[in-house]
DNA sequence: ACTCGTAATTTGGTATGACCAATTTTCTAA
DNA sequence: TTAGAAAATTGGTCATACCAAATTACGAGT
C-alpha cells in the first residue's frame, strides 16, 4: 500500500496576509475603488516588517485584486476589469511565434491521438452528432462561409467521440488557448478562394474515418488537416516578421 | 472617433524581471523542474537589489510558474499543474478504474507524438542525453533491476529532444500524475523475470527510430511499448476488482 | 475670497545589510 | 563504505535609509 501524505508547507507570512486582505475584499469591508492603508500603517497593524506587507501587495497586485500606484497609495481594483486568465494563456499571450509553433503542434498531437481513439470507439450517437455538424458546415460552406464556432464544435465532437474525460479535459484546455491567440488571425485565410472546399474536404475525410473505424486512417487524415493549419499559420507569422 | 491611449505605468523593475524569467520559462531555457538560480545570484546577475528579484519570485509563484522551497532554492513548475490539472488530480486521486485507464491513455497518445517529434528534431547532444540514460538502464538490467526514475528520466529526454516548451510541460503534468498513481503499483510488474529485457528492447528501439530520424517509427515503437504498460495495467485493475 | 504655483508631506519603489531557519552538501570519524 | 556531524547554501524575515511620484497644505498674487 503507497502512503501519499501531502507535503507540509510551512506557510510564509505574506501568505497570511494575502489571506486577509482577500478577506476583506471578498466580504466587502474592502470595497472597489477604496484605497487600503498604506503599507508603514499595515506593518505596525500586523506587526510585521514592510517588506512583508509588500510582498503580500506585490501577490495581490498580480492577481489583479489590487492596483499600487507611487506616492498616491493602494487602492481596489474591481474583480471585472482583469480578465483572470490561465497561467497558461498568459504565457503565450505575447504572441511568441515559436510559442505559437509550439501550441499548434501539441494540438496536432492531442487532435490526432482524439481521431485515432474516435476511431476506434465511437458509436452512433457520437457519429451522429457529427454528421450533423458536418452538415450545418457544409451548408454553410455551400454559401462560401466558415464559421470557426462550428469548426470547433466538430473538433470537439470528436474528442468526445474518444471516451477519454481527461484527453477531453486536456485537448479542451489546449483549444482554449488557441481560440484567444491565433484563431482569430487565421479567419482571412479560411476565407480565401478554394480554402473552403479543401477544409470541407478534410473534415469530410476525418469523418468518414472515424465512422469506418480506421484509427491509423482518421489519424493520418486529422494530421493532414492541422498541417494545413500550422502552414497557414507559419505564412501569417512570416508576414508579420517582414 | 474615441482616442484610447493607454496610460503610461512607469514599469517596476520587478516586473521587468517577471518578463524575464516568464520569457525563460516559455522558450525552454527553464525547463519544468529546473531550478533557478538562487535570488543573490539572479540580484547581482541583473544588477538590482534582492527585494526587487525576491517580489518577482512571489509574482510568478503566486501565477503558478516557480516553487520556492526555504533551503532547497526555487524551481520551476510544469505549467499546467495548476490550471489543468489540479482538478484532476483530485478526481485520479480515488483511483477510479476508467479514469486510470484514460490517463494512460493520454499520456500514450503524448508520449507517441514526443517521439514522434524527437525523431525528426534530435540533435547530437539529445541523442547522447539519450544514450548515456540508456546505457545506465542496460547496466541495471543486467543485475537483473529496473529503476522507474531512470525509466522516467529517458521518457524525459524524449520530449526535451522535441525541442517543444509546451509539450514538454503538458506532457510532464501527466507523468507527475501518473507517478503519483500506478507507477508505483506497476512496479512489481516490471521486476517480473522477462519483462526486464523486453523494456529494455523497447527502449532501444524507441532511441534507434529516434536517432535514425524515423519518425513515424519511433511513433510506433513507443506505442508498443505503452501498449505494454496498459495491458499491465489492465491486469493489475482486474485483479483489484476481484 | 479665489486661484494658482510652490513647498512640505505622504506613499510606494528600490537598495543595503543583517540575521534566522530549513535544506543541501561536504567532511569526518567509526 | 557508511552514518552522523559540521559547514555552506538558500529562501524567509526584519530594520533602515533614501529616492521618486503623488497628494496635500500653504501662501502669494489677483
Amino acid at each position: 500500500m503507497t502512503i501519499v501524505l501531502k507535503p507540509i508547507r510551512p506557510k510564509k507570512i505574506s501568505e497570511e496576509i494575502v489571506e486577509q486582505i482577500k478577506g476583506l475584499i471578498s466580504n466587502g469591508d474592502l470595497k472597489p475603488g477604496d484605497r487600503v492603508p498604506s503599507e508603514r500603517e499595515l506593518a505596525s497593524m500586523l506587526g510585521v516588517s514592510r517588506p512583508s506587507v509588500r510582498e503580500a501587495i506585490m501577490v495581490l497586485s498580480a492577481m489583479g485584486f489590487l492596483e499600487a500606484r507611487q506616492g498616491g497609495g493602494t487602492f481596489v481594483r474591481a474583480l471585472t476589469e482583469t480578465s483572470i486568465m490561465d497561467p497558461l494563456a498568459k504565457l503565450v499571450e505575447k504572441k511568441d511565434p515559436e510559442l505559437l509553433r509550439s501550441l499548434v503542434e501539441v494540438r496536432m498531437g492531442l487532435e490526432s491521438w482524439s481521431a485515432f481513439l474516435a476511431a476506434q470507439r465511437a458509436d452512433d450517437d457520437d457519429l451522429a452528432e457529427l454528421r450533423r455538424i458536418y452538415a450545418v458546415m457544409e451548408k454553410q460552406a455551400a454559401r462560401g462561409g466558415w464559421d470557426s464556432t462550428v469548426d470547433a464544435e466538430f473538433h470537439y465532437a470528436i474528442t468526445a467521440a474518444s471516451h477519454n474525460s481527461l484527453q477531453m479535459h486536456v485537448l479542451d484546455s489546449i483549444h482554449s488557448i488557441f481560440h484567444a491567440t491565433i484563431q482569430v488571425a487565421l479567419m482571412e485565410f479560411y476565407q480565401e478562394e478554394g480554402h473552403i472546399q479543401k477544409l470541407l474536404t478534410h473534415h469530410r475525410e476525418i469523418m468518414e474515418a472515424i465512422a469506418a473505424h480506421e484509427p491509423e486512417l482518421a489519424r493520418q487524415k486529422m494530421m493532414e488537416h492541422l498541417a494545413l493549419v500550422e502552414d497557414k499559420m507559419a505564412q501569417l507569422l512570416n508576414d508579420k516578421d517582414k
